[in-house]
Order: structure tokens, then C-alpha cells, then sequence
DNA sequence: CGGAATCCGGAGAGATACTG
DNA sequence: CAGTATCTCTCCGGATTCCG
């Protein structure tokens, strides 16, 4: 289904506002960079937890579901007891994370002006 | 109420995070991306919204407002009768817009595989 | 250990009506 | 024309508890 030839932003189907949709969620971009930093290799789900401060099992497990639902992360699981579930990128993750990480260098580059201006108004 | 210490993505307070906050509202990529496009000129209120179909006047006023505290764009007013209102982006504003140019160019290259993916389990 | 199920509160988003 | 005021409602995110 391709109604729209170009990504035209104002199109509600627009690519655009759904990444945003799925990146702004509060743990997601975060458990992407994780990840990416330990690309190629695998991180468990509890190490997951340790380097996300704050984030509940349920949302992690959340975020995690939606990235392997959009292809953007795989699963493995060792059938040991207890278990062991480990989460890596896949390359579309690692894309995406490319392109993360310029929002990245954006942020910490010109969050401190954007700072500024919002203080001098609060 | 916390001090801010820096550079690190998985402090609460890190910019990232505060910057995907922002973007990732319903509206701003949308207006800012409308204005990037004027840029240098400027936008009324009433063509803002023609370009930004199914905004609420209040949804939209909200959105610039953000854009106006956090020094993203600016606003001139001509005091006619009727008056008229103009939007247009900063320089820092116009630096977001090319960051979020990347985002966008990502998403139009790779949503259709996220798509996919996500279709696959439906 | 790695989740799933459930409940809950608050912020975000929208519709509508009104005003300078 | 360019907003503001108010109300409502949904749903995200968090805490807690339980299961394989």
C-alpha cells in the first residue's frame, strides 16, 4: 500500500511521524544505543535493565517487543533453567541507530541554547 | 529540583531524551518542517494550519508557543486590523530541521521494511 | 530469570466555543 | 485573524504482583 509516492509528512500515513512515533517512546531510543553499543554481540535482559536506569520490567519488555516486532532487534533465548534471553540489533537497528546518533550529537551539542532560551521565559 | 549533570544518555536529564520529548510531539517535526521550508521567509498562523491538515487551532498554537520558548522560532506581529502573525524558524531552528532531515530521510528509506516486519506478525 | 497480567494516575491530544 | 478557555478522553508510563 503505497498511496503516498514520496514521504509527504502531511500524509497521516507519513514515515516520518511514525518513526517519531515509536522513537519518542520514553525507553526506546535509549535501549537502541544500548544495544548498538554492544553490537555485534548480545545483551541479556536483565544487563538491559542494569544499563537503563529507571526502567520498569514492564516497560523494557515493552520496548523490546515493539523492536522485534518492527525487525529492528532479534531474540535468542538459551533453554537453560533459569533461562538466559539475550536481544541484539539487527542491521535495520544498527541503521537506525546511524541516524539516532545524529540526533545525538544534535541534542548535546544545542540542547544547552534551547536550554537557555526556555529558562529565560520560565 | 535535580542538578544536571552531563553527557550521559542514561541520566534522566540527558538531551536526548529531552530533545526526543520535544520532537516527538504530535506537531513539531510537522511545523518546523513546514517553516524549513519557507525559511528564510516566514508563515502566518492561517497558513500554518492550511499546511498542516487536521491541526487544532489549539494544538497548533501550543506547538509554536514550544518552538517560540525553546528558541526554535520566532514571531512577528504586524499590528493591523486584522493582525497579522508571522513564524519563522532561528538559526537554531533551521540546525533542528537538518537533524531532523536525517530522521526523515531514514524513515522514508526504511519504513516500508519496518512495515514488513511488523506485518509479518500481525 | 524473564517476562505477563493488572490496576492506576497524569499528561497529551482533540473538539468546541469564545474573544481582542 | 489569531489565538485563549474549558472540557473530555485516551493512553502512555509506572508500580505491583504473579507465572513458566
Amino acid at each position: 500500500m503505497t498511496p503516498s509516492p514520496r514521504g509527504d509528512l502531511f500524509d497521516p500515513d507519513c514515515p516520518t511521524r511514525r518513526l517519531l512515533d515509536r522513537i519518542g517512546t520514553k525507553w526506546t531510543s535509549m535501549a537502541v544505543k544500548v544495544l548498538a553499543e554492544a553490537a555485534p554481540g548480545e545483551v541479556r535482559f536483565a544487563e538491559l535493565r542494569r544499563r537503563m536506569p529507571g526502567v520498569s520490567p514492564k516497560m523494557l519488555s515493552t520496548t523490546l517487543q515493539n523492536l522485534l516486532r518492527d525487525g529492528l532487534a532479534e531474540r535468542r533465548v538459551e533453554p537453560t533453567v533459569p533461562p538466559r534471553v539475550h536481544y541484539r540489533l539487527t542491521g535495520l537497528g544498527l541503521s537506525l541507530e546511524a541516524a539516532l546518533a545524529v540526533v545525538r550529537d544534535w541534542a548535546e551539542t544545542h540542547m544547552a541554547e534551547i536550554d537557555r532560551a526556555a529558562g529565560e521565559r520560565s
